[in-house]
DNA sequence: TATTAATCGAGACGGTACGTCAGGTCTTACA
DNA sequence: TGTAAGACCTGACGTACCGTCTCGATTAATA
């Protein structure tokens, strides 16, 4: 029971294109300079060939938030056993990804587009505090940790440590020496 | 001995005009729409007013926040002693906030803006998080609640807490009952 | 083997809205109050497709006169014969367009803009001077006049006689009785 | 011999302060760049006070062109006894101006000028044409060239040589050799 | 195999807003 | 009171993008 269809199908290459070219302009200039212009223009592909497969500047973003293309695998948060250790691995790359111009630019870009895109909102939540994330990771340490007694509210620990996170990126403020430590003590308890 | 003072002098009435049209149309119509144009129309006021005193509207919106004309005095936890009430009360009308229209706008509305604009993070993490607030409140709490003994990282876990609000804020994610007790389990302990 | 054409295609009814509102504009209001915001509001037009195909305000008045909607059939010089007669009549009509408020404002207008942009400069001369203008009709007056004898140098004697037009419109000179004969006189001989 | 420093009386030195430097602008930059903002900056003077005894910057101009600042000694024609050798050089000089680009450049503002406030139109024709110049050298003329016979509208045939004059510098025409005698053969006869 | 219809690159269109420049008015402090 | 300075509202500048709408060419399934 499908309609009856004639022509070509989506351009995959496009798609591509259009999802490399906004990695890279978000990268370079940040999200309030990002334009569909600029993207159509850097992918070498119309304007109406974008605004035919996505509703906003937004939606190509979560997509390629999606597509893994602008959190990496490495903010995933290693497993070695030790939850503390483990995190603060992870912190220390995440601050170091925050103290780059770009990675800083990066995350307030993303903070930015979830402000104003509501789709953006939930996958930026998903792929930094979602279960395949610190939330699943947390999950596996409950009972090792003062604060992660069984029974504990992961998913609420993990949005604090995440959130944790981007209130020091919205804030600017510099990471100094001590700051990992004192913010896994304030989440997982001494 | 007073300041030579020479010229013209910047009018106050223009000032609280701009600032007053800011917070009016971020409510209204979140940061998106907010525009240089749109504030000096409603200001009654040229644009070169605003541009010769603000460099962007950021900094406008930064100057509304340390005014106090966008987060009001509601926005201050009570303080009856028992930190766990006094938190719950918090959460619960932060939260009713979020739900609102208006309140959910204005909030995104702010995280944009700091996304966008060091000063408006740097102030939105004070007015929210900073010592005359949360912090300040779970200092007096320290030693009451399993997560707070004494020397714990207070600042931290203000952060954990904002930062858990604000990443809820951004995922859009419905508020639920239970979900107040379960943030706070997360952050205070059980 | 035809040229290839790709892409939309020039609106028409654009480009006429705007001649003729820069036309309409022109006359109503003079070339110091015409603006290109004015021409694209009044031709409903966004002011992008002004500047896309015209790089002033004056090349858009160059082309108006190149359609001949500025300056009217009723400026080409009858030819009864009569060089003398044909130029008093033609003269009495220049002159009287001038005394009416619209017909001096236009012309002032058009010097403005041909002072403005080199274009405008040449069209005009080329309109009211040129050889299907003035300069034609005394071609053919040639050896009927004391100062066009043959060999006379035409062009010249017709660039003399629009500058003493034009110089009389810049000053403001009211026109009296016995003006047209002695210019003629002063152009034609005797 | 103290001069007068200030108090409630006009200050000679801001007025021709402001003089100077529309000349100096108005050389540099032309009519269209001549602003009243500029000119109060370049005379270091408030713009006020350029708003208090001129009601435009053309009435400014005007007064420029009145203290003779604008069209120097050197455009008045020398009086040898041979009109056709005086208007030689005279148009010889002009042209030379013309050709320059600042002479260009200021002819045609002052067109322009001209064309928007009436008295500067006044005294532009003054200059150029009146009695103290091309109309007076005509008048001691009469009876030495065809055109120019006892009882020839003297003024008329100055309006016609100083039009073409005008004429021939909005539409930006290249001079050539040959130009000259044409025109003088135009308006004095062969 | 020819027809048909959706896709593509391109880019013109009516708009909104940008950040800047200047206009002309008004106010302040000084001489 | 005249002046230098400069803030104020207004309005226009020329530019960047928005999202919509053709255009002509290309391409895959359908007839």
């Amino acid at each position: 029971m499908s309609l009856p269809r004639s022509g070509p199908v989506r351009s995959e290459l496009a798609r591509l294109a259009i999802l490399r070219a906004t990695v890279a302009l978000l990268t370079e200039r940040g999200y309030d300079h990002l334009s569909i212009e600029g993207i159509a223009a850097r992918a070498g592909v119309g304007k109406q060939t974008i605004y035919r497969w996505w509703p906003s500047k937004g939606a190509v973003i979560a997509e390629c938030l999606l597509e893994g293309m602008l959190l990496t695998e490495r903010l995933r948060p290693p497993d070695t056993g030790d939850i503390r250790q483990d995190l603060t691995t992870w912190l220390d790359r995440v601050f170091a990804l925050l103290g780059s111009a770009e990675g800083e630019g990066m995350l307030r870009s993303l903070i930015a587009a979830a402000a104003e895109h509501a789709e953006v909102g939930l996958r930026l939540r998903d792929s930094l505090s979602g279960s395949d994330s610190i939330s699943g990771r947390l999950k596996r340490a409950v009972g090792t940790v003062p604060n992660l007694p069984e029974g504990a509210p992961v998913d609420e620990v993990a949005d604090a440590l995440i959130g944790a996170v981007i209130l020091r990126a919205l804030s600017r403020t510099a990471i100094e020496p001590g700051d990992v430590d004192r913010l896994l003590e304030a989440v997982l308890g001494r």
